[in-house]
DNA sequence: ATAATCTGTCAATGCGTATTGACAGGTTGT
DNA sequence: ACAACCTGTCAATACGCATTGACAGATTAT
């Protein structure tokens, strides 16, 4: 049965001033760690407080201070674990500087119909936050894409809210972006070491910094050929999705074997598993025939097998940074005017074969 | 450059009226389709709204009503796929309903410590959501662990506010679960009618159900011994981790072949992951030796080689549902006591071999 | 024609908090 | 002893909105 409905009304500053014998100011006062309040006062009113379970109403305080203490975070898709660990790291990060966290979701399916990024723009606005993070969706091939920048810009109310951008650099009140190119770097090299000469990636949009990067490192490695692209143009998620890998996958197995590369660079692990699932439906071999590299090295990744080796990115880390950005920015240690911009670099190569503690415990029915 | 720091005023409801040159009341009424308003004056106020971005300054809104217009949703791990593609949906389903999405997260480490549930609980309360869904944390073998519904009792403030609860049959304010046993009844059935009789479950707490189903699945089918019971104490996570699933692998890929079983049973496509990468760096071959169904069904599953089946958890409807007795509670169609339940079927068993389309376009660099 | 009703608008008020300026009582300086 | 300064406290106010009750003008009923 469900039976605690009764309206008990939530106890206000009010309640607590006439509990503790003071006025509502001194409760204020109290709750907002004001110098001038005498310890005995003070003690009495927190006491009161606590006796009345008193919890300051937010939505009052956002109204008198005009700013919420919160900070909104803009997520395209949370079924990519790469955001959804990033996300989880963001709200960690806000809520230990002492903001609160607010969440606006999509998906690349809504996210790509106009006025869509808008409209999920202004839900953030709507509530006060005080500033907003959000995932680059730069799309540099498609210039007419979303962009929360300009989106931002064009809220009439958002004129005064700062961005802070993850992922690449935009000029924004601040960003933190990894180093993609070094990322791409240790792809190449790791596949040119393995000894594979017949290089390609399969990327979506962006491919520019991580394949440059793939590619340098496998000259620098002594590979002659410019690895060859496969992209997909029809796949809505920016990043590129399982699907769009199994479609790359797929063309790739069906290349005449001379033709076919020996070792591939995939923008992220997800892509790499859908490359990798239809390359061993098509009867190519991994990592015998193609060597596969992944980027992200979420932790879920080391369980895949054939295992798959994968640029580890320091997702805590940038939103760390990101976030230090942002309340360094409210707090006004800042020129308005700056961008902060902090360059990460990844973390190295993980290797799936690393195998994971044994260490386990059974016990009988 | 980053130049918008112009502290442009947001606009007031009093501005709108000046400009459209009626009282601050009748812009209200027009914000909330009050009906006593003249078509032409409307048309004038809607009118400067536009032309102002007027929108209403939802704090001081919940501060008058003393309701949000706000669903709030607990969820312990966003890494966890299934998890994270429920929160898309509730997300929407929310949205839909013409309510605000609050999110509050967390990982399963903090959850451990005592009061963390609780303080997360205020987080959602302090910002006065009308309601709370949370995902049903019960543990029948851990008695003293988190328990959302104990957890908003206790809060002072939250003797008000109606909790609905997804995943298991709860007595809050509604609850909407799977029929875990109809879904463990497919898995024992396929696995049975695949030949294999020597059966086993991999699950972590709260087995009961799906396991009672999966027994009863598979002596449907005329498999006599009961299916033997992995599990781990001491992994955190209420429903399995990867690492989990590897840990049991491991154990399992040890028997002597003898007691070794053919069959296995996951509680989610996580665990199953995890179980599949052990048996096959322990040289024992899936699904030839052992074959592994699956829980979940999430989109992602399809692509993991060798393929897994699994069953189809209805998350968008489980969503879909929760969200919708949310709502019907909250606009007073329903009677404050009563408990609104509903159970779900499962979609059915879905194989990873049902390969995706395959499509594809490549452009040479 | 007057009363009764209806329409549309507005001034006034309250929601719970933070903040300001006033002020009483005490302390220090001369 | 009086002024100048502190120290704590409080009453009053504003934040932006929703809501109520009053009211003027128009319409209908008698």
């Amino acid at each position: 049965m469900w039976e605690n409905l009764v309206l008990r009304k939530q106890p206000t500053s009010n309640d607590v001033a006439r509990r503790a014998g003071v006025s509502q100011t001194v409760v204020s006062f109290v709750m907002n760690n004001h110098p001038k309040v005498a310890p005995e006062t003070r003690r009495r009113v927190q006491e009161a407080a606590v006796a009345l379970g008193y919890r300051p109403n937010l939505a009052a305080r956002s109204l008198v201070r005009g700013r919420s203490q919160t900070i909104g975070v803009l997520v395209v898709d949370l079924n990519n674990p790469f955001f959804a660990a990033a996300t989880q790291h963001l709200e960690q990060a806000i809520r230990a500087a002492g903001y609160h966290f607010l969440l606006s979701t999509s998906t690349w399916d809504a996210w790509s119909e106009p006025g869509h990024l808008e409209s999920a723009m202004d839900d953030l606005l709507l509530r006060g936050v005080d500033a907003i993070i959000s995932w680059s969706l730069r799309e540099p091939e498609r210039p007419g894409a979303a962009d929360p920048l300009n989106a931002l810009k064009s809220r009439k109310s958002g004129g005064t809210t700062p961005l802070f951008v993850l992922g690449y650099d935009e000029r924004a009140a601040g960003c933190a972006y990894l180093d993609h190119a070094a990322g791409g770097r240790l792809a190449g090299r790791h596949l040119a070491a393995c000894g594979r000469r017949r290089l390609g990636a399969v990327v979506n949009f962006e491919t520019s910094t991580r394949y440059e990067g793939f590619c340098q490192g496998a000259a620098e490695m002594g590979v002659t050929e410019k690895p060859r692209v496969w992209r997909d143009p029809t796949d809505l998620d920016t990043r590129g999705s399982t699907a769009m890998g199994y479609r790359a996958g797929t063309v790739i197995a069906g290349l005449p074997s001379a033709q076919r590369p020996d070792g591939l660079f995939c923008h992220h692990d997800r892509v790499a598993q859908g490359v990798i699932a239809a390359l061993l439906d098509h009867g190519v071999r991994v990592p015998e025939d193609i060597a596969v590299v992944g980027f992200d090295a979420l932790p879920d990744t080391e369980y895949l097998r054939p295992s798959l080796a994968s640029v580890a990115y320091p997702v805590d880390e940038l939103c760390q940074t990101i976030v230090a950005q942002a309340v360094r920015f409210l707090s006004g240690e800042t020129e308005p005017c700056d961008t902060q911009i902090a360059q990460i670099a990844p973390l190295g190569l993980r290797h799936g074969q690393s195998a994971p503690l044994i260490h386990a415990s059974s016990d009988k029915e």
